[in-house]
DNA sequence: ATTGTAAAAGAACGATCGTGCTATCTAGCG
DNA sequence: CGCTAGATAGCACGATCGTTCTTTTACAAT
């Protein structure tokens, strides 16, 4: 917005605002996805990409705002990498299970070195008050409804046996993608997903109408 | 130790050292299954606890101890709260219910007022290096390694399906444990871990033998 | 070449962190 | 009683936290 807008020659700027700001956010979705976002400082942050605390703190202008930056910056990497390739897919089953190798993936391919920031976030928030507690909650409450939906709409399509109670299978195919991004971690072992893959596979299989 | 031990009626000391140092750990774990292990503060403790830094800072001599400690403590409630209930149920499969369900009411029961405090730990250390990534990777396996010793027992009394995969059963069997201690304690609804129960009750239906 | 503006650095603040050193209090022993 | 030892408090340290204020830098427009 502040250059090259209206030169289509501007030669580039030794450093652009935005592109630091956006430099900021990636390294600090880095580090919250290892360390979580109570660890994240902003002296470190700044050490870390080479400048000065002021500097990044200017670009904030409170921690509360980094935090809130840096979830709003993963749940974008979040719809790049898991939403937008699960909705690719035919609706219906096949876009549930697109939906859960999109997840799968997203572990096993380390999208963030720490594993997936929201299972992080998961744990950090859950037992706390607060607005990031409140935001997780939200998330989670939305993940919970779309997948609802998806559950749904497979059902209206007779690929789903109706007998089924939504909720529960929201909570067993939820369960594994959670488990293998926690175990890989922790073990270092991106072999590990095969074990929620494989998990998510049967208890779809198990899900399709008697008929099938 | 120090005090009562030759002296059968001695008198209740105000302070005894070893009272406050289990009473200083309790606090600990309350709040670490909270707020996590990093957020663990001896300032913070020695306020809750209406004492001095020093006086807490004393007990442990470095921050280190006070978490190595921490997680001792808390390995002592969990093996109470769901070791000691599993291992009552006989051999087999109903042991495997029984740990299930152990750590499941353990859960609902609020034992920690943040949830599974290894839960916790688990989330907070699987990413980073260092001696508490260690401890926490050694305690998840020990319990993987139990589990499977659980299976490879009911298996062998023709209570689990021979062809069964150890591995697979025992991912699917932790998959609902841990989301469900996730999910109920960010609701604040301990309702929720009947998801987890039924999870459960359907996956150990389904590992028995298929001649029963 | 001068001016204007946005980005970044620099310096300082009060608070809190982990840790060390010293002093005070109290229970039990002679 | 005085003495000793352990538990706790008080105080100070250097480091780092989030935040504010001021200054320097570097580019764009004039």
């Amino acid at each position: 917005m502040r250059n090259g807008i209206n030169n289509p020659r501007a030669a580039p700027r030794r450093s652009d605002g935005a592109e630091t700001h956006v430099a900021i956010l990636e390294k600090a979705m880095e580090l919250a996805s290892v360390e979580g976002l109570g660890s994240l400082t902003i002296g470190r942050l700044a050490r870390e990409l080479g400048m000065s605390k002021s500097g990044v703190f200017a670009h904030f202008r409170s921690k509360q705002r980094l935090q809130r930056e840096t979830i709003e910056a993963a749940r974008r990497v979040f719809a790049r990498e898991v939403m937008r390739p699960a909705l690719a897919a035919p609706e219906g089953l096949s876009r549930i299970e697109a939906f859960c190798e999109a997840y799968l993936s997203y572990v096993e391919r380390g999208v963030f070195p720490g594993g997936c920031f929201f299972a992080h976030m998961l744990a950090e928030f859950d037992a706390r008050e607060g607005p990031l507690h409140d935001e997780v909650a939200a998330d989670q409450r939305g993940w919970a409804e779309m997948v609802g939906r998806l559950i749904r709409v497979a059902k209206k399509k007779g690929e789903i046996d109706p007998e089924i109670d939504e909720a529960q299978l929201a909570f067993e195919l939820y369960a594994p993608l959670e488990l293998a991004n926690y175990l890989s971690t922790l073990n270092r072992d991106p072999g590990m997903v095969d074990l929620g893959r494989r998990a998510i596979r049967e208890t779809i299989g198990r899900a399709r109408p008697a008929s099938s």
